[in-house]
DNA sequence: AGCCTCATGAACATTCTTATCATCGAAGAC
DNA sequence: GTCTTCGATGATAAGAATGTTCATGAGGCT
């Protein structure tokens, strides 16, 4: 596994480089917006931590640049503001996370991160459900059912995190790019869809009080 | 392990800083906020002792620029604060320790906050009971068993802490994070129902006069 | 314009969770 | 042994979280 660490701060740099080697994983490293661009293009990377307070280009820009390539990203960012992790995410980085941080919350998110963009099977099957990721298509008991796009992309976050718990906070931040306040019951509707369609009513639990859970066997 | 002491008084912040550092752990000292935001951010920490009482940014600025870290905190209060323990363990922090304070009692909470946010095994087994923390589910010889958010909280508490008794009022301020009067029974309902749900009557004790512990081979 | 589809959120229904009370039983103090 | 304090238990009602229905409006398409 090859990540690049985006990051100025030497000091951090560093810091991020030790732990990730140490964890097994091989890094590349480039101190400003230049760099970056460059050995972004020349080698294939699994992973981008990038921070967004950079010298020459900035983060988002970086950020632009390397969307379409579906590389995942983390952005790593002094002091969160919201606004910061959800203009990230919408611009396509898959997780947020804050200087300074612990060790141990960095490996996390790169494994959370990996497992969930990762080969992600392009076909998924159970109870005579197929998800077809690049035809974008689902199909039950061989006919075809209709998902709309939050409902696809819904069921691609509960799907890529079987068998986890995942908070209402992230599955809505997470399809809809927007920060969740919670008095809406605009989640639990596609929720219910997504059941209803697939027959997954006892598929996709309730866990309450945090959010909701796909089990597969 | 590096701690970072917060702390204006220098009497006390010497005796804490002679006290850890003879215990084998790495001491950083910040007098007032700003320089502890320059600190925290330089470096990082595995534990930060919090004084809420500091000149310049208050303890709680501090503990809100702290907490996305994941950084463990214990709170370094003065006596009779009640509502400054509970705001703090309600905006994150992990502990609290009361000034004046036993020399002995600062590492026990030391080493008992660094064992309990320590990355926690995602899975705790014992006598066929199964705790699985990223599915949150637990299951008994096979079979799952409903917790309910509270349970599964204490339930967490009490193995973070295995072999290890706690206060009820530790129990309960972590859990609900409100204060603890000790008026009603609501702690040993939860316990109750902890016990008979798991079948743990004779592996979550009662220390009486104290609180509980779970034993643990 | 007229006809769709879809996302949304208000209002209401339902289910689950939790605090508290009253009562009983156990442990420790004397 | 008696008294006192503390813990256990079961029932219940209030409250919180989730599920469902439905009306609305935005936006796309013909």
């Amino acid at each position: 596994m090859n990540i690049l660490i985006i990051e100025d701060d030497r000091t951090i740099s560093g810091l991020m480089g030790r732990t990730l080697t140490g964890a097994g994983y091989e890094c590349g490293f480039a101190y400003d917006g230049e760099e970056a661009e460059e050995l972004f293009d020349s080698h294939p990377w699994d992973l981008v931590l990038l921070d967004l307070m950079l010298p020459k280009v900035s983060g988002y820009d970086l950020l632009e640049y390397i969307a379409p390539s579906k590389t995942p990203v983390i952005i790593v960012s002094a002091m969160g503001q919201v606004n910061d992790r959800i203009r990230g995410l919408k611009m396509g980085a898959d997780d947020y996370i804050c200087k300074p941080f612990q060790v141990a919350e960095l490996l996390a998110r790169i494994e959370a991160v990996i497992r969930r963009t990762a080969p992600a099977e392009d076909v998924f099957e159970y109870r005579g459900v197929v998800v077809n990721n690049s035809s974008r298509t689902v199909t039950k008991d061989g006919e075809e059912v209709a998902l709309t796009v939050k409902e696809f992309d819904l069921l691609n976050m509960l799907i890529n995190n079987r068998n986890v718990a995942l908070s209402r906070r992230q599955l809505y931040e997470y399809v809809w790019k927007e920060e969740y306040f919670g008095e809406t019951r605009t989640l639990d509707n596609h929720i219910k869809r997504i059941r209803q369609k697939l027959g997954y009513e006892d598929v996709i639990k309730t866990v309450f009080g945090i959010g909701y859970r796909m089990e597969v066997a």
